[in-house]
DNA sequence: TTTATACTACTTGTATACAAGTATACTTAT
DNA sequence: ATAAGTATACTTGTATACAAGTAGTATAAA
């Protein structure tokens, strides 16, 4: 099972289950495990040196994730299309936009300052070129505005959402960091442009943003293509 | 644990732990189960008479729901409040906002020919007092609907919402067909509205129909509440 | 050569066992 | 009587065992 992908501090207090979910997903969002790949519990549990519990209560997340599909015999990994990417952003649009509405009617002064508290963040992790603090931050920043309405149903998607968007940040800010450096420049002045216009209330410029946002990962996504080609046979899993 | 609330010949391939968390489920939403109870695994298992296992399966499955909490002793019921039917018909108008913007730019016959099935049915569901079959094909009619646009993620959303919604949905309405019969012909215009506006492709009518159908809910709303209070302490779970 | 049967090696779901940790109650010392 | 420590009876998470079922292969019959 080699080398993780998925950031060892980021599962200081975390279960053997949600290890093996985390890695796993990044494995399968990373195409370091293709897309049609059958599971096995047995096999997994060997590989992750657990028993088969904590792999079971992974791959029942996995599922729910829809990035593998639980069948009768075995799990296979069905990884993100093109068109997953594209949903992925549907929703996200589709919750943030809700929000938004929520929040304009809100007193968002400690909203704004928890955001660009977050926005410095950001910075302070591209400074020293730290690709998952910077991931880490970007995922929050999202979470952050999305948690300031306090709706439990809206989190909750929310929170169905993250992991895989979490797993797919992580993936193609690590690329970037090291390809295009300059373009976290870009996504700095438009997290500062969504501070704004929840700042103003200005929704026009709050969907620009994240149109803007949404434009951004399509230019990842084609990157991560290519990193899928890369890593692709490098461990055949079986 | 004597007699279940949900439909029993629902669960004919469904295995142990889907049974666990369908009736625990009905139980905490219908009230029986008050919030604030601690369930223990253990002695979830010995009423159920299953082992730890599928109790656990089912008790991720509650919490991924919100409607338990799962704490370090012990999974505390939260069950759903006022605000929680509200969010979930947020979300749900949410969902098929997005959904209907899809629809109408695709070919809408087969979809509307579904329905119009879906809506017999509920209508002999009616003519039967079936209210668990008019229940079952309630959630149907708007499954259909978002599974038309072929959308993953917005399926998720829906897959995510659905257990819950399908509870109070059966609930609601078994109370319903004894006390308000008169209710339904509301709700079976209301879903021929539905239709209608499918078919046109009238965004107004769209919307209208879903308020309408969340109103029908908020009073539905009310007399959940009664019936929690009538069945307040019939078991108290230890 | 093809078809039917049985066997092997898997799979899942459930049950049970165990280690480690935590809250409650009960000492015991002050 | 009160504070500190210590049992104890719980809890969770993980490991392991087992029953039932399934796919594919090999063997036997036609």
């Amino acid at each position: 099972m080699s080398d993780l992908l998925y950031p060892i501090k980021w599962l200081s207090k975390a279960s053997a289950g949600d290890r093996v979910a985390h890695e796993l997903r990044m494995r399968i969002i990373s195409g370091k495990i293709e897309s049609g790949t059958v599971l096995s519990e047995n096999k997994l549990a060997a590989d992750f040196s657990v028993s088969r519990s904590p792999v079971r209560d992974a791959l029942k997340v996995l599922a729910s994730e829809r990035i593998i599909r639980l069948e009768r015999m075995g799990a296979v990994v069905v990884g993100l299309s093109k068109k997953d990417i594209q949903e992925i952003y549907d929703v996200r649009l589709l919750i943030e936009t809700f929000v938004f509405e929520r929040i304009v009617k809100m007193d968002r002064q400690d909203l704004v300052r928890e955001l660009s508290k977050v926005l410095e963040m950001m910075k302070i992790a591209i400074k020293y070129k730290d690709a998952d603090e910077f991931s880490y931050q970007d995922v929050l920043f999202h979470e952050t505005i999305i948690r300031s309405i306090d709706h439990g149903y809206v989190s909750m998607m929310w929170q169905n959402l993250k992991p895989v968007m979490e797993s797919f940040i992580l993936l193609s800010m690590r690329q970037r960091l090291d390809e295009d450096i300059e373009d976290f420049e870009r996504i700095l002045e438009n997290h500062a442009l969504y501070i704004e216009a929840i700042e103003t209330g200005d929704r026009k410029r709050m969907i620009a943003s994240l149109h803007q946002n949404f434009d951004d990962v399509q230019e990842v996504e084609d990157l991560w293509k290519s990193q899928q080609l890369m890593t692709k046979g490098v461990e055949p899993h079986d």
